[in-house]
DNA sequence: TTTATACCCGACTAAATTAGTCTGAATTAT
DNA sequence: ATAATTCAGACTAATTTAGTCGGGTATAAA
């Protein structure tokens, strides 16, 4: 519960690591997944998340790889995580209007709160200041 | 990711029951299940984990049941989350030292910086302010 | 223009976690 | 005694997360 998952931790550790090279340079796959001992396929899917959500540019090709694109010290930690896991939130009620348990919930606008409060945090905490 | 999960939404729904009632009432686990729309075996659960974890304190025998015990301004979510789920962090790593990546990993800090902020905005909430 | 390198994508399987069920006991008011 | 209730733990089912696989596309360089 309240636990991040590996995706996200992997997307970070894979920014973190092209954050420490010069703007130009390219880094493929395969020397981050060795390098931190992930998974390569799972670190692929991650990356190629993160290049359609605008955060890096892939560089098709021999030679190619990935370089990081966007401000990182622009985007929120929400942005960061929904762009690679989807919709988040406390209770599904948040996003999910289906949720069974929601006619008769009693606490549910007191945990809207809390949600609101967690998003805050998150919201007010740039990827840059993890990664840099 | 990052969600709460049911048993904890259960015990809060049934403490916000119970906590408008008189104090001297009980309340069993049938009524609150039936009112809620939640699987009973499943509540009774929840129950008796908060009341080895000293929340509420059950009355065996008929007419028994449960009825609030602790003062519940006094318990920060914290506990309350790790009295009904155990252990809390962000990551592994945060409580579980054979994290595989623990080794190579060039994020540890800054995660658990996030980690820290996470606990503390939670540890600075009270079960009551939810329940109330 | 061929080849090898690297990204792209979706479907698939496996593992872990969460949700829910069942069975049988212990406690106690009536 | 009996019935109502909590207690305990093992069990199964569902869902989510983690990881794999196969077959593509783009492109630099020989
Ligand atoms: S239904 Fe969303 S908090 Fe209860
Ligand atoms: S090993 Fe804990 S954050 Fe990476």
């Amino acid at each position: 519960m309240l636990k991040l998952t590996r995706k996200v931790e992997y997307a970070l550790i894979a920014l973190r690591h092209m954050q420490n090279k010069e703007s130009r340079a390219v880094t493929n796959t395969k020397e981050i997944a060795e390098m931190y001992d992930i998974p390569l396929e799972l670190l692929a899917k991650t990356l190629q998340l993160m290049a359609r959500g605008g955060i890096v540019d892939a560089v098709h090709g021999p030679n190619g790889g990935y370089k990081i694109k966007a401000k990182l010290e622009n985007i929120n930690m929400i942005e960061f995580f929904e762009k690679i896991e989807g919709p988040l939130g406390l209770m599904d009620c948040y996003f999910d209007s289906d949720c069974t348990q929601i006619s008769a919930c009693n606490i549910r606008s007191p945990i809207q709160k809390i949600n609101d409060n967690m998003r805050n945090m998150f919201e007010n905490m740039s990827v840059d200041e993890i990664t840099q």
